[in-house]
DNA sequence: GAAGAATTACTCGGATAGCCGGTGTCCGAGTCACCTGGG
DNA sequence: CCCAGGTGACTCGGACACCGGCTATCCGAGTAATTCTTC
C-alpha cells in the first residue's frame, strides 16, 4: 500500500507556487526542471490538480499554472484526495454474507460491519490530520528552518 | 491507494478462530469455504500472519491454523503490518535536495523534510486508532449486534 | 508611427506503451491419522 | 484384546502465471506573443 509519488510532488509544486506572491503562471518545464522530474509525468499530475480545482491552468504562450487557491485554503487532504481519489482505502466487501453468513438473520446485517467501522474510523483519523494541515502552515515551518529555500523559488523561476 | 484484499479477508478469519473457544485448527479449505474465498490465496494471506505470529500452523493431517495469541493482543495494526509490511504509504525521496535545492547550504536541510514530517504525523494517528482496536473488541461489537454468529462459527467448522 | 492580420513558438491536454506489485493458481514436501496384521 | 508397522490421505509451504494500476512518454489542439505589412 504505497502512496502515489505525484503525491509528493503535488505538495513540492504547491509549495513552490505559495512562495512566489504574485500569479504568473510557472511552466511545467519550469517546475520540472527545478525539482529533476520528469516533465510529461509531473504534467499529468498538475492536470489532476487543475481537475481538483487547486490549480489553474493558464494556456498558450507564456502560459503556466497558478495556485487557485490561498495557500491557507489547500490541505493536504485536498492534495491526496486529487492524486488518490476520495476512495477509502479499505473497501470492505461485505464477506461477512457469504458462505455461512447466508444462513444467519437478515437482522443480523443490519448494523453496519464492525471491521468495517474499525478500519474507516482509523482512516478517518489519519484524513482528520490531513486535512489540519495546509500549504501555508508547510510553508512557515520551512521558512523558519530554511530562510533560503523562498528567494530560491523565485529565482528558479525567473522572478527579479 | 487500495488497501489489499487480504487485510479484510485476514481480520474476518482471526474473528472466526476467536469465535472457537478451543485450540483445535482450522483448514484453509474450511476458512475459505466459510467466506467462499479462492482457497489457495487465503492460504497465501495466512501463511503471512503465521510469520508475522498472529497465526501458528499445524501440518499434517486433521491440521490448520490456530490462533498464536489471545483475541486481546491481536490489534488490526497488527494484522495490517502482517499483511502490508511495516513501511509508511508515504514515502518521502528528498526532491527538495534536487534542482534548485542543490543551491541551498546544506545547513537548510538539518531539519527533516516538512511535508514529510506532516505526511508521516497523520498516518501515526492512523496507525494509533489501528493498534487500539483489538479482535476481541470486534467480536464485543459484533456479538451484541449479531448473537448468532459465534453459534455460526462454531457450525461452520464442526464443532457440536 | 500605428493598427491589424498572419505567423510563429510555446503551452496544456489527452491518448498511447511499459513495468511492477497484487491477484490467483498449482504442485510438492511433510506430517498425522488410520488400517492391518501379529502377538 | 493390545500394540507396532506400514499405508494413505490430508495439510501447509513455496514456486509459477495473470492482470490492473501506477509510471512514463509522445504528439496534437489551442492560445498568446511576435512579426510583418499596410495605411
Amino acid at each position: 500500500m504505497r502512496m502515489n509519488q505525484g503525491v509528493e510532488w503535488s505538495v513540492h509544486v504547491l509549495l513552490s507556487l505559495a512562495w512566489l506572491d504574485d500569479d504568473e503562471p510557472v511552466s511545467t518545464a519550469s517546475l520540472a526542471a527545478s525539482y529533476e522530474l520528469p516533465v510529461a509525468y509531473l504534467n499529468k499530475q498538475l492536470q489532476a490538480l487543475v481537475r481538483a480545482g487547486l490549480l489553474r491552468s493558464l494556456p498558450g504562450a507564456r502560459g503556466g499554472f497558478v495556485l487557485a487557491r490561498r495557500p491557507e485554503d489547500i490541505t493536504l487532504m485536498d492534495v491526496v484526495a486529487a492524486i488518490e481519489g476520495r476512495e477509502f482505502a479499505f473497501q470492505c466487501t461485505e464477506i461477512r454474507q457469504h458462505g455461512m453468513g447466508q444462513e444467519a438473520p437478515q437482522s443480523a446485517f443490519r448494523r453496519k460491519c464492525a471491521v468495517d467501522s474499525a478500519m474507516q474510523h482509523a482512516e478517518l483519523q489519519w484524513r482528520k490530520a490531513l486535512a489540519a494541515k495546509t500549504i501555508a502552515d508547510i510553508r512557515a515551518e520551512a521558512d523558519s528552518h530554511a530562510p533560503s529555500a523562498a528567494r530560491l523559488a523565485r529565482k528558479a523561476y525567473g522572478r527579479a
